[in-house]
DNA sequence: CTTGACGCATTAACAGTGTTAACTACTTTT
DNA sequence: AAAAGTAGTTAACACTGTTAATGCGTCAAG
């Protein structure tokens, strides 16, 4: 069947076609300034085409959520080795920043942007965002085991430092912060304020 | 010249009835999802009749934006009576995370959209927030001279507690955190990670 | 009192949006 | 060779933000 499996692969790679420029225009525009015919019009197809492949732009979008998400992922993965799970904690926030930092829209696309949890909204969970949550719970429980970080609700504290490391890329993908901070400061304003934040925690009495 | 004064009075009129049709859609629907037919409709007057009074959506927009900002500040106001600095920061904090719960689309419109920030981007300042964030570092510096706080970057603190605090209230408005939360602690959850980094800002080592 | 100007609001229109229905080719199966 | 299915198209619908042209009513000046 090797004509079959060339008419798969060729649906495939429009699949592909189609997410390739929607991400392109999605990062370059923005979700609601880019338009189907947009899309369509970079691979030189029909606008109605799209609809073959994706449901609705909600759904594009949606693809493109979990593709960011796996990007992260494989940065996040490797941080399994540490040992130290205070070390490990620490690295995940600069990995985190570091993503968001690099990657602004597309962080903006996984924790900002309202499109895609619409869809999640209809089957009560978000896979991609509890994955990484789960990390950091598991991080953070094993510090308080081992007395490295204060003892407390695991989950509370895990959402705290979660909302801290968002917090910070949240305000600069939004364009928030360099409007009220010194100039001189915004080149390495979050890792300053990641690594003030990670000396508090090292500083923290039991 | 009563007859000027009367219709200068009911152009303010109209102007207020158009904000306060377009809060009620923009809270209700959000921003993309409102149109300016919308609005004119609610108010029983042509979509036109919008553009006589504001340049255009990103302008009413802003007037919204800049009155939220002021219904902020009007609660943020009393609290320099608060004579600790310290004591002051966390019930800045509190106060601060209460509106964002209170007015989730309202603080949304404020610290998270990106349409009034292109206008802000003309004149290179964002005078509303400036003024909330002088706030902040004003009492931080004082609680580090003090030596209630432990030394550091004024600015530098002020963003990373302001991140903290906008972090947890973001990923609340934007519908991440009870999608990953079990789901008993979500009543008090924002307070919760408050207090608890509150505590530890009171449990940290000079 | 009439004329002209001005301010406010309207209708009509433009170019664009997401999305659906109907239709055309072309392949595969019967 | 006829029928069924697939992949893509064009045309259309009901919207969007926004502008131009137009009407209507009130005022000031001649």
């Amino acid at each position: 069947m090797g004509i079959a499996a060339r008419k798969a692969k060729e649906k495939e790679d429009l699949r592909r076609a189609i997410l390739d420029a929607a991400r392109a225009l999605f990062l370059q525009h923005g979700y609601e300034r880019t338009s189907m015919r947009m899309i369509a019009q970079r691979i030189a197809y029909s606008p109605t085409t799209l609809y073959l492949y994706f449901k609705d732009k909600d759904a594009i979008f949606h693809a493109l959520h979990s593709e960011a998400f796996q990007l992260l992922g494989g940065r996040l993965a490797p941080l399994a080795h540490v040992a130290d799970p205070m070390e490990r904690l620490f690295a995940m926030g600069r990995v985190y920043l570091h993503f968001a930092l690099e990657h602004p829209e597309l962080y903006d696309l996984m924790f900002i942007m309202e499109a895609p949890m619409c869809v999640v909204d209809e089957m009560h969970i978000w896979e991609e965002g509890d994955n990484v949550f789960r990390v950091l719970t598991a991080t953070v429980g094993e510090a308080m085991k081992q007395k490295k970080l204060r003892k407390g609700d695991v989950e509370i504290t895990s959402f705290l430092i979660w909302g801290t490391v968002h917090g910070m890329a949240a305000l600069h993908v939004r364009d928030r912060c360099f409007k009220v901070i010194s100039p001189e400061k915004h080149e390495h304003l979050l890792e300053d304020g990641l690594d003030l934040f990670i000396s508090w925690l090292k500083g923290l009495k039991p």
